[in-house]
DNA sequence: GGCATATCTGAACGCGCGTTCAATTCCAAG
DNA sequence: CTTGGAATTGAACGCGCGTTCAGATATGCC
């Protein structure tokens, strides 16, 4: 149950989303009524669309933010010189930040196909532009001949689904230590492509 | 629209359930509705439940009925000897299966949250036995020192998630040939354990 | 204190949901 | 042709959905 005063706070629309974020992970879009995230918020339904003019483009500005979140970020990272330390770069990277943002990385995973088309249009582009940014470093590897891929998009795919599947099992606290983990997933990417 | 014929089939019952591993693999298990199940198959939506208690049982035995499958196959498989050729037994079995079922694959990875407790417990039984199969291989690897794997749960993990990703992007007719990628990926799998 | 404005409530709208069940239709066996 | 049982229909049940909006409430400014 949600508090009850009449309070007015300015924070509610960032309220709003984690909320929103946190539902649509744990129970899925379609499961999560509007209702429910104004109970988490501790607001009554009506009050969200002054926030969000409807349930769809809450859930699309969430993966939007999250992708282009991603994209900024691996923007910012110091990457090194030469495509080993690049892909070194990208996959540690990779890792600490699915780790960081386990709901909306299952979100933008799991909640595709609950896109209006436009919408998913555009969050496909996005990752797209992320997976791009790997076989860039795939190729000039291949071309410098320090990694073997026989074909860079199939690797891509593949080194980006194993590094994501690490959302499915870790957990904080755990076994292993997230350097570990990050060491450990490195050392067989290295070797998946060759290097 | 469906037909319209009143003749009455024996076949209902799988035509209930490839009519909903279909919807519920397109759309997710919340957003379909009985009805629409039943308008897929022909019949009015209460004649489903001559085949079924309810709907999330429906959503449980197609999950269980994958798995079960999948486990199944598995065991039928000739597998070689030795840890190495064990190995490519399975990458290019779990290939082959994902590739053969992917509505069946998307539900069983995307419809656990939808699980009644009791349920998901079945299903993720049968899940960690599948993955046993394969650490139990890689831990005979690394025993016989023709692996190299620091931790055999996390790269039972990393390797099924990189063989499960080819249902993301896998078209059949498309650039590359089942032999191919199976090939591709079988190499990229010894690799990363090393061998 | 009074007022403008942003924020929120609470009720309502039409709709489709999962599920039930009496009545009907169909088929096969005698 | 009759009959018994299986298969299916079609209407109904209570409920919660996304969304709207007039009215109430709180806040910051004069």
């Amino acid at each position: 149950m949600a508090r009850k005063t009449g309070s007015h706070s300015q924070i509610t629309g960032p309220r709003i989303r984690d909320a929103a974020l946190r539902l649509f992970a744990w129970h899925g879009y379609a499961a999560v009524s509007m209702r429910q995230i104004a109970a988490e918020v501790g607001v009554q339904a009506g009050a969200l669309y002054l926030y969000t003019p409807d349930k769809q483009t809450l859930l699309f500005e969430l993966m939007r933010g999250h992708m282009e979140e991603l994209l900024a970020a691996w923007q910012a990272v110091r990457k090194g010189d030469g495509p080993l330390a690049q892909l070194e770069a990208f996959a540690r990277f990779h890792i600490r930040f699915h780790l960081d943002r386990p709901d909306a990385v299952f979100i933008a995973y799991m909640e595709l196909r609950n896109l209006q088309p436009e919408n998913f249009a555009r969050v496909e582009a996005l990752r797209r532009a992320y997976e791009d940014e790997l076989e860039a470093i795939l190729r000039d590897g291949a071309a410098a001949e320090v990694m073997r891929v026989p074909d860079t998009k199939l690797a891509t795919m593949a080194l980006i689904a194993m590094l994501t599947g690490v959302n499915t099992w870790y957990r904080e606290g755990g076994r292993l230590s997230r350097e570990r983990v990050e060491r450990i997933y490195w050392n067989m990417v290295r070797r998946a492509v060759g290097a």
